[in-house]
RNA sequence: AGAGAGGUGGCCGAGUGGUCGAAGGCGCACGCCUGGAAAGUGUGUAUACACCAAAAGUGUAUCGAGGGUUCGAAUCCCUUCCUCUCUGCCA
């Protein structure tokens, strides 16, 4: 949530910055900045008839001590007035907080400077390409048709025990997803991450310190038993093993790597373009998570950039790299690089990995700070980004790997897979 | 799931109606002591919000959370969440 006190000082600037997302936010900033007002005034008055009460009570109680009930009686008539205005302030002050509450949570991420204008992905600028786009031939075909030719993931199989989104990987194609999710992991671990291993499960007040409570609530799947939420990513147990926490400067950076099962109800995004690995209620990700200093964290985001660069370019995958425009950036983010990976045999860009910088405003619902220099109390920077997500990366390697002889295994996944073809 | 015990500051732990934001200890920071260190010793050591231009300062709230009783609640009552122990179940 966006930090009330920079509203307060920069709310012309805030305005203006969010209009790169296509919104006027001057009536949602407006409200917010009237009810922070009324929230002060009224706390203000209720302070002083508390202070009021509590000496009172102080005069008493010394009253009752020293013999003078008398007394004491008289100072108790006294405060029944007090007491009905503090309750009656009490309880408008909490309902202004809600509102407030509620207010802020409407206002998004204010956009990076260098966020491109625009309305939709369309828009994103492409800030970096790379990777020989093979020559396929001419009868290759969509992943989801080799699955089936190799028998390796079962989409129909998936239907009978759960339903649609929720593949089922075969041999090799297990094999390729284990593989996969180990490679990655080494490659994290190699890079400073500290592997961790979180429940799938998490509680609502994780769900608000990401952010995906309240405004994603129908994209969780939630156990209403018990009240927990199946994580969509690692980024919400991972990022909220840090919430409440007070830093010290020489903690950072933090760098965490996961992996963890995805699950997302992805209501209402059906269509062509949702056939096969591309779409899933269910995926296994990869995620890397990073708590830094606001000094240095765009430094942090490049950082993370280059690492799955890194990553792809092991891979040989052909990719790209987007700077996410206003429209087309996420809620709580400040700046967001997408990887693609271009399906040759689906001739599309796949999004494989999403790396954000969030600045403070995770860490505000958070409350994820640390004490700097001056003893003073600052909030942190959070960034995360998948490192990787593996259907459309599996999409990708079964798609530009094929040949007529069977699907070639990446050189650097062979010693994690034990094969070197799928055929 | 049933029965019981319990949740106090960074940690341990005292506190069963009044001056308690909370004894004592540990830890931490700074100083003294020392050639240096240990030991010893002194001082300090929560967070949020409000008032104030700001600092200083003052006020308010916070003893798991929410509500209640009371002039006054860490302490009494209710609700709720969580943890632990035993029983049950079980990878």
């Amino acid at each position: 949530m966006i930090l009330l006190q920079s509203l307060r000082d920069n709310t012309q600037d805030i305005v203006n910055a969010l209009k790169k997302r296509n919104l006027d936010a001057a009536p949602l900033v407006e409200n917010v900045l009237r009810l922070d007002e009324k929230r002060r005034a009224v706390q203000t008055q209720l302070d002083t008839i508390l202070a009021q009460n509590n000496t009172l009570s102080k005069e008493i109680g010394m009253l009752f001590k020293a013999g003078k009930a008398q007394e004491a009686n008289a100072l108790k008539e006294k405060t029944g007035q007090l007491k009905e205005d503090s309750k009656k302030l009490g309880e408008t002050l909490n309902s202004i907080k809600d509102q407030l509450q509620e207010a802020l949570y409407q206002i998004p991420n204010v956009p990076h400077p260098s966020v491109p204008a625009g309305s939709s992905d369309t828009d994103n600028e492409t800030v970096f390409e790379e990777g020989g786009i093979p020559k396929l031939d001419p009868n290759a075909i969509p992943h989801w048709e080799l699955a089936k030719k190799y028998d390796i993931i079962d989409f129909e199989l998936g239907v009978k025990i759960t339903g649609a989104g929720f593949p089922v990987y075969k041999g090799k194609g297990a094999r390729l997803q284990r593989a996969l999710i180990s490679y990655f992991l080494d490659k994290n671990t190699a890079a400073g991450y500290t592997e961790i291993q979180v429940p799938h499960l998490v509680n609502e007040a994780s769900g608000y310190g990401t952010g995906q409570l309240p405004d994603k609530e129908g994209q969780m799947y939630h156990i209403t038993a018990d009240d927990l939420y199946l994580i969509p990513t690692a980024e919400v147990p991972v990022t909220n093993l840090l919430r409440d926490q007070i830093l010290n400067e020489p903690d950072f950076p933090i760098r965490y790597t996961g992996y963890t099962p995805c699950f997302r109800r992805e209501a209402g995004s059906y269509g062509a373009h949702v056939r096969g690995l591309n779409r899933l209620h269910q995926f296994d990700k990869v995620e890397i998570v990073r708590v830094e200093h606001p000094q240095n964290s765009y430094e942090a985001l490049d950082a993370m950039v280059e690492h799955v660069k890194q990553i792809l370019r092991e891979l040989r995958l052909p990719y790209r790299i987007l700077r996410l425009c206003g429209g087309d950036l996420g809620f709580v983010a400040a700046l967001t690089y997408d990887f693609e990976v271009f399906s040759t045999a689906q001739d599309r860009w796949l999004e494989i990995s999403s790396i954000s910088n969030f600045e403070n405003y995770q860490a505000n619902r958070l409350k994820l700070r640390f004490t700097d220099k001056n003893g003073k109390k600052v909030l942190a920077h959070t960034l995360n980004g998948s490192a990787l997500a593996l259907p459309r990366v599996l999409a990708g390697i079964l798609e530009n790997y094929q040949t007529p002889e069977g699907i070639k295994i990446p050189e650097v996944l062979v010693p994690y897979c034990g094969f070197e073809i799928i055929d």
